[in-house]
DNA sequence: GCTCGATTCAAACACTTGTTTGAAATCTTG
DNA sequence: CAAGATTTCAAACAAGTGTTTGAATCGAGC
C-alpha cells in the first residue's frame, strides 16, 4: 500500500551496491544516465519543477525507466542526493577525526581551531567541486537548493543526512570554544550551515565571481575561501550581554 | 500573445493603491483574502507545490478569481512578495538614511558602524515579524525560501526589488570597513544577505528555539539578535592574506 | 426602476503530471 | 541454441494543472 518495492522490483532498488558477479554502473548505464540528467535538471528547475519527461528525454532512455528502477520522482531525488553526499559527509568525519587525532598527540588538550573544524567541513565540498569536473559543481547547487526546500520528505531526507556529521562538528565547536554555552555553539554551527549552503546554492555569487573574476575557473574554491574566514571570525564573536542588546535592537 | 492584462481587466490589477472614492482593501476583500492564504500556502509548500485550487478554496473564494484579480499565478506570487517586502526594503532605508545623518552631524566623517547598518538592515525585518500578528512571520519564512528559488521570474523579481537598497548597503558598509577592497565588501554583504534570508527561512531554526526557549513567544526575535553579532564579527574579520592560505584548504 | 460596469460563479478547456501495464527486446545462464 | 530473468518500450491511465469563458449576481448612479 505504502509505495513500490513490490510490483516489478529491479535488483538496484534495493541494493545500489555490486555484489556478486554485477558490474558497477559505468557512465552509459541507464541508472547513471539518468542520474546525471536529473541531477543537473533538479539543479536548474527545482524537484517540483522538473518533470520526469524532462529527465528521461534529456538522459536519453524510456520515461517508465525512473520508476522502474528508483520506484518514484522522490525517490529518484534522493538517490541523486545521497550518490555524492554520503561520500562528502563521510570525508568530512574522517577529516575531523585526523584533525583530532593530530591535536591530542600534540597536546592533552585535543581541542582544534576553529579553522580546523571549518577546513573540515569545506575541503569536502571543495573536493567535490573540483574533481567531478562538471557535475561536482552542480551537486554543490543542488544541495544549497534542497537545504532551503520546503518538502518535507527532502527535510527529512536531509535531517537524516547530516544528523550523525553535526553532533560530530558540533561537539567540536564546543571544544573550540569552551567560554561558549553550548546553546550559542548550536545557533552558531547552524548559522555557519545556512551560510555555506546558501553561498553554494546562489547563482548571484557566480554571477558576482564571474563579474570581478571572469578569467578565473575554479569559482566555487574562491567563493569558500571568501566564507570561510567570514565565518571564523564570527564564530568567535564575544558572546552578546544582555546589557548591550539596545546597541542592536533599541526599543522603538 | 505574451499573457494577460488585456482579456479583462480588473481595476485593481494595475493600481494596487487607492485613488478617488475607492476604499482601502480591508480584510474581508477578495484580494486580501488571496494574499493572506496564498501567503501562507506558499510558505509552506513553495510556490510549485501550491496550487490554485487550494489558494482558492483556503480564501474561501471563486477558483477564477486570482486569474480576474491579478492576472496569473506568477503575478499573484509577486504581489505577495511586493505587499510587505517594498515598506520593509523602504523602512531599511529610511532607517540607514536616520543613521547616516545622525552620524554626520556628530562627526565631519559621516561612516557608521558595522553594527548601526546591520541594525538598519534587521530592525525592518524584526518589526515585520512583531507587527502582524501571524502573518508577518509567515512572510520573512516565505521571503527567506523565495530567495533561494531557482524559478527565474522569481529571481529577477527578488533582484529588481532589492537592487536599490543593496547599492546603498555595500556604500554604507564600504565606508564602515575602509581597509577591505571593494570587491571584498561585496562578498561579505552578500554572506550577510544569505544568512539572514537562509535563518529566516529555516524551519531548522525555528525547531531549534522551541527546544531551548519553549516559552518564548517572539522566535524570530531571539534569532537575529543572535545572528547580528555573529555576522558583525564576520564583517570586520581581517582580510585573507594570500600566505595564510594554507592554514585553510592545504594542497592536498 | 433601470442600466451599466464590476465582480462572482460553475463549467469546461487544453495540457501536463507521475505512475502503471503488458508486450517486446535484450542479456545472462545452463 | 533454448530458457529464464532483466530491462526497455509505446501506450494508456487517472488525476491534477493554470487559464478561459459566458452567464449570473451584485452595487452604485442617473
Amino acid at each position: 500500500m505504502s509505495h513500490s518495492a513490490s510490483h516489478r522490483v529491479p535488483r538496484g532498488a534495493d541494493f545500489p551496491v555490486d555484489k556478486g558477479g554485477e558490474k558497477l554502473a559505468d557512465a552509459g548505464d541507464t541508472k547513471s544516465r539518468i542520474l546525471d540528467a536529473a541531477e543537473e535538471l533538479f539543479m536548474e528547475h527545482g524537484f517540483e519543477a522538473t518533470s520526469l519527461r524532462l529527465i528521461t528525454t534529456a538522459a536519453g532512455v524510456n520515461l517508465a525507466a525512473v520508476n522502474y528502477h528508483f520506484g518514484s520522482k522522490e525517490e529518484l531525488f534522493q538517490a541523486v542526493l545521497t550518490r555524492r553526499l554520503d561520500p562528502m559527509n563521510q570525508d568530512r568525519l574522517n577529516l575531523l577525526t585526523a584533525y583530532e587525532a593530530v591535536s591530542s598527540g600534540k597536546n592533552g588538550k585535543g581541542a582544534l581551531t576553529c579553522e580546523q573544524i571549518i577546513s573540515a567541513m569545506f575541503i569536502p565540498a571543495l573536493k567535490l567541486a573540483r574533481d567531478h569536473e562538471q557535475g561536482g559543481k552542480n551537486f554543490l547547487r543542488l544541495l544549497g537548493r534542497a537545504y532551503a526546500d520546503p518538502a518535507p520528505f527532502i527535510r527529512e531526507f536531509l535531517s537524516n543526512q547530516y544528523a550523525e556529521m553535526i553532533a560530530r562538528f558540533r561537539a567540536a565547536f564546543a571544544r573550540a570554544l569552551p567560554h561558549l554555552p553550548r546553546e550559542e555553539v548550536s545557533w552558531r554551527l547552524h548559522f555557519v550551515m545556512g551560510a555555506l549552503s546558501y553561498t553554494l546554492a546562489g547563482t548571484d555569487a557566480l554571477k558576482m565571481i564571474a563579474q570581478f573574476h571572469p578569467e578565473e575557473v575554479d569559482n566555487d574554491e574562491l567563493l569558500l575561501k571568501r566564507l570561510a574566514p567570514f565565518l571564523a571570525a564570527g564564530l568567535r564573536a564575544p558572546l552578546q550581554q544582555a546589557s548591550d542588546a539596545h546597541q542592536w535592537f533599541p526599543e522603538t
